[in-house]
DNA sequence: ATAAACTTTCAAAGTTTATTGAAAGTTTAA
DNA sequence: TTAAACTTTCAATAAACTTTGAAAGTTTAT
């Protein structure tokens, strides 16, 4: 496989993981892009690479800064906005981990939480709602709780965790 | 908040989540619904309680039958096939682990594996192309052999893993 | 063997989400 | 202050994904 085979396979690989886990694709395609990059990129440059639009690249590229993925690089000479990604990978798992507790799990303990204290109006079904939504709610709680302290650990997060629960 | 309400809360939110985590929202309703009914319920009970059709329905529910987390259930005496699905959340959560695991996570390994493996031609775009894979293959490595390993532990795993991780 | 009861399939229709590109807005250099 | 360089916005359009429903398929009871 040469460079550009490599590159291409890898950018797209990323881009359609994207779709699943809730960012779109051209957003996911530029960070990609970014983070195998050995410079910082101009829009030009990103929506040439990637073949979009230049309303699509500078949409993407404020959701990527707005979840401090990317950041904007001022080059000394240079008028146009220059762009980076963070490159290591740790830092990276962090942010979004972080960020998809903030975003997506803690509004949903909240609605479980919501749901789960209703009235209990003594029917079966009743009961079984409560009793559902909350055991839904304390694993949900728990896996975020075991998710932030994980990534709390800032070196060797992984290799440590994995240590630890080797028994 | 009354019964009615609760309910159809929990199954939307639980529907609209299932969007981000890359099932439909039909898919994820479905099983919403099962988890809080209290006994099996047929297609045309799902149809009617969902609002969708009968070919939606039965779509879904096979997918949920190929993830593992429905079964059908023979009711004697009926001639229509009923669906329950896991009751308890810890398992319903090593289903779903297990499941992303060999359907999303591994094959992004894979990908990543070859794309690291390319020969190294001396340039620095290529050097950086192979570094970045390849520090993305082990974090996704690492976090998959973390996540089946939680999950193996059968009883109380997250309790369990939250005490060691406290240090 | 037949027919009623039930389930599955899949092309077409509908809905949602992403993308484009031209116009409006902003910044910078002179 | 002006105008060129650059970025952002957003209505229109396109692409992707989901749902429908009627026809085909299957199973079961008699």
């Amino acid at each position: 496989m040469e460079y550009q085979e490599a590159k291409d396979k890898f950018i797209n690989t990323w881009g359609s993981l994207g779709t699943l886990w809730g960012i779109n694709k051209a957003m996911a395609q530029i960070q990609a892009l970014l983070f195998i990059s050995t410079k910082p990129l101009s829009m030009e440059e990103i929506m040439e690479e990637l073949q979009i639009s230049r309303g699509n690249t500078s949409m993407n590229l404020r959701q990527l800064m707005d979840w401090g993925i990317v950041t904007k690089e001022l080059i000394p000479g240079e008028r146009k906005d220059f762009f980076t990604t963070e490159k290591d990978v740790e830092e990276l798992a962090r942010i979004v981990a972080k960020e998809r507790s903030r975003r997506e799990i803690k509004p949903v303990i909240k609605v479980l939480s919501d749901v789960s204290s209703i009235k209990d109006d003594g029917t079966e079904k009743t009961k079984e709602l409560i009793r559902q939504t909350k055991a839904l709610k304390e694993l949900t709680d728990n896996l975020d709780v075991l998710m932030n302290k994980l990534v709390d650990q800032k070196q060797n997060w992984i290799t440590k965790s994995l240590l630890k629960l080797i028994k």
